[in-house]
DNA sequence: TATTTATAGTTAGTATACTAATTAATTGTA
DNA sequence: TACAATTAATTAGTATACTAACTATAAATA
C-alpha cells in the first residue's frame, strides 16, 4: 500500500470516527430522555464547571462562534437551564449563569458520559493512543491551527462532544 | 496522567482534527475560487469516478442521507454540474449524471486535493499512522457502526472531506 | 386482480456552522 | 468633547445533518 492511499484511509477514519462519536453520544442522550442536544450539553457542561462568563468567553471555550452560541443559549434559556444577566461593568455584555435545574441536568448526564467514554475507548492500547495523539497534533500543526488555540490538555473537556 | 484523562484528550483531538481538516480544505476551495462547497465536492467527485447512480446509491457511497443529498444535487444541478435523468426501468428513480462542466471542475479541484493531503500529512511517521488507524477502527467497532459499512479501504475516497 | 407493504425521492422543520450586516455600548483619538 | 474605531451580542441568510411526513411508483401478497 502506498503512502498516498494510506493517508487517504487515515483521513477518512478521522472524519468518520469524529462523526460516529457525536452520533453515538447523541443517541445515548436521546435514549435516556435527556432534553438537550450534544452541543447544548457542551455549553451547559462548561457553565457548570464555572459560570458567569460573557458569551464571547463561552464561545471561545466551547469552540462555537457567536451566532451559534446565541442560538444555543436561546434554547437553553427557554428550557430554563441558563440565564443571561446584564453586566453592570459593560452593558454590552451578558453574564451567562446556569440555573439549579441546569446543574441538576448536568449531574444526570455525567454518568452517561463516563459510560460512553469507557465504551468507545475499550480495548485500546495506551501506546497506540499516544501514537494517534502524535499524528493528530502533527496534522493540526501542519494546518496551522494550533497557534491561537488554548492548550489541548488544559481545555479538552470544554470542547469534546461528550 | 490517568487513562481517563488520556482518552478525553484523544477524543478531543479526533473531533478537533476532523473539524480542522474540513475547514482548511473549505478555505482552500474558497481561496482558489472554486464555486462548490466541500460536501458538493464529495458528491461531484464520486460522480466523476462513476456516474449513473440512483440517488440512494449515491447517498450510501457519500455517507449522506437522502434529504441532504437531494439539496446538494439541487445546488449542483442549478450550477449545471450534474443532471437527473428519469430511470426507464424504475420510474421512482433518477439516474444522476455529471456534466462536461462538472468533469472540468473536478479536474480543477484534484490538484488542490493532492496538495492539501500532502500538506496535512507532512512529517508523519508510517508506524504512528498505523497505530492511529488501529485505534480509530477499534473505536468504530466499539460503537458498533462498522457492521453495515462498506469496507474502509475500498471506499474511503468516496467519503473523505477532501 | 386488489390491497397492502415497501421503496425512491422530495418537502418541511429543527439544530448547528459559517458569513455578513446590524445595533448598542465602549474605547481611542483628534 | 466630538468623532471614529472597536467590541458584544443579535439578526439574517445559506449550507448541511437529522427526523418525520408526504407523493409516486413498485413489489408482495391475499
Amino acid at each position: 500500500m502506498q503512502i498516498d492511499e494510506k493517508t487517504l484511509i487515515s483521513a477518512y477514519l478521522i472524519e468518520r470516527t469524529a462523526k460516529i462519536l457525536k452520533q453515538s453520544f447523541a443517541k445515548d442522550l436521546l435514549e435516556n430522555g435527556i432534553p438537550v442536544t450534544v452541543d447544548q450539553w457542551i455549553v451547559l457542561r462548561e457553565l457548570d464547571r464555572e459560570d458567569g462568563f460573557s458569551q464571547q468567553e463561552l464561545a471561545t471555550y466551547t469552540h462555537k462562534d457567536a451566532p451559534t452560541l446565541t442560538r444555543i443559549l436561546d434554547l437553553l434559556e427557554s428550557k430554563n437551564y441558563i440565564n443571561r444577566i446584564k453586566s453592570k461593568m459593560d452593558r454590552r455584555r451578558y453574564l451567562v449563569i446556569i440555573t439549579p435545574e441546569g446543574k441538576k441536568l448536568v449531574n444526570t448526564i455525567w454518568p452517561l458520559v463516563y459510560t460512553f467514554r469507557s465504551r468507545s475507548f475499550n480495548n485500546i492500547e495506551l501506546q497506540d493512543l499516544t501514537a494517534m495523539d502524535k499524528v493528530l497534533n502533527t496534522i493540526n500543526d501542519n494546518l496551522n491551527v494550533a497557534k491561537n488555540e488554548i492548550k489541548f490538555n488544559e481545555n479538552a473537556e470544554t470542547f469534546i462532544n461528550h
